[in-house]
DNA sequence: GCACTATGCAATAAATATTTTGCATATTAA
DNA sequence: TTAATATGCAAAATATTTATTGCATAGTGC
């Protein structure tokens, strides 16, 4: 469970379909991602987190600092 | 061309092959991600990540501040 | 109740990452 | 010269992501 993405997101007040469009992507392959079920290619993190305004490692890097 | 992640290869003196077998890839993999011919799955970017003691924005993200 | 949005889940198809194998060149060391 | 390492390139096979489609439920507002 990606709780990062999923957080990033709806502090945007989108729905996964709102992101899936705005990268290019589908509301399927967005929810699956914020459950954790697979493993997305670079190119879409990178248009996830640019869409977001966050960077990779803010929300696809499990850092040193996680609780 | 993903120069990053060349150079952060190189100092630590690995070998595309040496890099492989820690990331659980192979040399071509590699090769072909330091070359930006494709675009890697998120689990190996972070292992190849780690394994090179950067994070995921250090080697793959694209950052405001490159020259 | 009824329409509408948001999300979850699942099967199939399509696209593409990754592996496997092999051969090529350049470099370095014996 | 010969052996060994490092890298590049390419074709075919495999694995996995991603798209497509459809149906289900919960919530909200009319």
């Amino acid at each position: 469970m990606n709780m990062k993405l999923k957080l990033a997101r709806v502090e945007k007040n989108l729905s996964q379909q709102q992101l899936a469009d705005l990268t290019d992507a589908t509301r399927q392959t967005i929810g699956l991602i914020e459950k954790g079920k697979y493993n997305p290619s670079l190119n879409l993190c990178v248009k996830i987190a640019k869409t977001l305004g966050k960077t990779l490692d803010q929300l696809f890097w499990v850092g040193v600092d996680d609780s």
